[in-house]
DNA sequence: ACTGATGCGTC
DNA sequence: GTCGGAC
DNA sequence: GTCCGACGACGCATCAGT
């Protein structure tokens, strides 16, 4: 190491990058972050972690930069120039440029966002300017991910991966996580659970059937908890004050006054961390109202109260990860459900059942779709509340429909699938005008081969070309399966699919036969049997 | 006051 | 959110 | 078995332009 101490440069960065992108390898892409840990300025670290991870500015930065695609490519073609020359640009400059936009808010704020990152971009090498674009948008594919910078701090500090990781999940944000790790093991360890900071979710695999997911946790005794079509919160409660975070930790208490009253009046305890999902629900018939109509509530600042009137809110709770001071991510579940159960009211909580018996299993699941709800979660009763699913102790099962549709036109693809038309327009056919139409997009569910194939046909079929995207003669059929049908504001069609991804190619099909408009919406008229529906 | 583009969140 | 592929 | 990067739908807030 040298005794000169020098800041790194933003350019020699993207040199890093570059290497890290080069190799495959996750051991070497490790390393190279490590070597340049070490010798990095303790004061570079956050911004290099971040920026590595494709992270402009850290995530607890509330309202986050500001800055997307379009006012990037703004940027890109009208770069302000200095009016003197300037210092190449540090690491450290352009994360305090990055900080100074995200804190650029109210009037006119898109313009001096716009002005500061061409400014900054002005003091910059084209190649600087892209990099530093990559880095705003979260896409510099270099194979990172938050978790292998856990691994490199903890290398780097000599720190259990462990430790870093139960800060991480509690802490919620890389850069605190960096600073906390920068002060040692005491600090690390200590890091305490805070009461209104959110804490990282656990997650689930998904399974194809209730058999697969009993056989994926290994079988024996499960609990089976509906899966409700709703979004998941966190709700942290200290002395009768509730926050309530979403699932990317933003807080969301101000939207839903309903939900926080609900857990005043249902939760008996001092201090909790508790999880749930918040559920519309159509008034007099109790069915659950569609996903879209949830939304109509979840980041509302504005007539909340009429929006409560017209949708009404349920909470389903199903974790407690924290009571009274004490952290519960490594009680088993049993346990912490156990605790959850004696401190809430019965209707708050998710609904479910404890069996080692699939067929009971399998029923509830049958109910639990017949009420209109999304599906269930089969969880192992042993496991610990953590990150990364290690070992399977959560899976969800979902159901699904299927359709034959028709592929209109298709884009081409970035990254790995820039060579091919990977993204494919989906249409049902209208016998009554002849027309196809447009009902949603897909990139899911081909393989490589099948991309190959597919772009080669597709370009054959070609009857406009608009750059990065084709319109092609309706002729390719292919076998979709969906989640749902919601109302679309933007296809002509008046329906878009949820979640649609492609099952297979149907060669035997002609374009003729695949579903009508009429079908669709009779589709979409029959979801309203078991959900509700309001204006 | 309204509309469309943009950003960012939920799934 | 889902999927295939790379590890 | 695990992780990652391909990218989908809609709804709300904010801002720019009329």
């Amino acid at each position: 190491m040298s005794w000169l101490v020098v800041d790194m440069l933003f350019k020699d960065f993207i040199r890093i990058c570059m290497r890290i992108g080069s190799t495959s390898s996750i051991t070497e892409k490790k390393n190279i972050v490590a070597t340049y840990l070490k010798e990095l300025e303790r004061s570079e670290w956050k911004p290099f972690i971040l920026f590595l991870v494709g992270k402009p500015i850290p995530d607890s930065i509330e309202g986050g930069l500001g800055v997307g695609y379009s006012t990037i490519m703004k940027a890109l073609k009208n770069p302000i120039k200095p009016l003197f020359p300037s210092n190449p640009l540090t690491l450290n400059d352009v994360f305090n440029e990055l900080i100074k936009i995200a804190y650029i808010r109210g009037k006119d704020s898109s313009k001096r966002k716009f002005e500061a990152l061409a400014s900054l971009m002005g003091r910059m090498s084209r190649e600087e300017r892209i990099w530093l674009s990559k880095i705003i948008l979260g896409e510099l594919r270099i194979g990172l991910v938050d978790g292998h910078l856990l691994g490199a701090l903890s290398n780097v500090l000599g720190l259990s991966l462990e430790d870093i990781r139960r800060a991480y999940l509690l802490r919620g944000d890389l850069g605190d996580v960096v600073d906390v790790a920068l002060k040692g093991v005491e600090a690390l360890r200590n890091v305490p659970p805070r009461l209104f900071s959110p804490i990282r979710p656990m997650l689930a695999t998904p399974a194809s059937s209730i058999a697969e997911a009993y056989n994926m946790i290994g079988g024996g005794e499960a609990a089976v908890e509906v899966k409700y079509d709703g979004a998941r919160v966190q709700i942290h409660i200290k002395n009768g004050r509730v926050k309530i975070f979403s699932r990317r930790l933003t807080d969301v208490t101000y939207s839903l006054p309903d939900v926080v009253e609900i857990v005043r009046n249902g939760v008996s305890v001092d201090e909790a961390i508790l999880e749930g999902e918040v559920v519309a629900y159509e008034r007099g018939s109790g069915k659950p109202l569609p996903f879209q109509t949830l939304m109509k509530r979840f980041k509302r600042i504005y007539n909340i109260e009429e929006a409560m009137e017209l949708i009404p809110l349920k909470i389903h709770l199903f974790e407690i990860i924290y009571l009274n001071g004490k952290l519960l991510i490594d009680t088993p579940y049993s346990d912490r459900y156990d605790l959850l159960v004696e401190r809430v009211s019965e209707e708050l909580l998710a609904n479910r059942i404890v069996t080692s018996n699939i067929r009971e299993a399998e029923s509830f699941y049958k109910r639990a779709l017949d009420y209109g709800h999304e599906g269930v979660m089969v969880k192992r009763l042993n496991s610990p509340y953590i990150l990364g699913v290690r070992g399977k102790h959560w899976i969800k099962v979902k159901s699904k429909e299927t359709l034959d549709l028709v592929i209109v036109g298709a884009e081409w693809g970035h990254g790995r699938r820039s060579s091919w038309l990977s993204d494919y327009y989906l249409a049902v056919y209208d016998p009554n005008s002849g027309e196809y139409l447009v009902v949603g997009k897909t990139f899911k569910g081909l393989t490589d081969e099948e991309f190959q194939y597919m772009t080669k046909r597709l370009l054959e079929l070609k009857v406009k070309d608009e750059g990065f995207r084709i319109w092609v003669k309706p002729e390719i059929v292919v076998e979709v399966d969906f989640n749902e049908i919601q109302k679309s504001p933007k296809y002509k069609s008046g329906l878009a699919l949820r979640l649609a991804r492609i099952t297979r190619i149907r060669e035997d099909k002609s374009p003729e036969e695949a579903a009508t408009l009429e079908e669709l919406y009779q589709l979409y008229e029959r979801q309203f049997e078991k959900k509700g529906k309001v204006i």
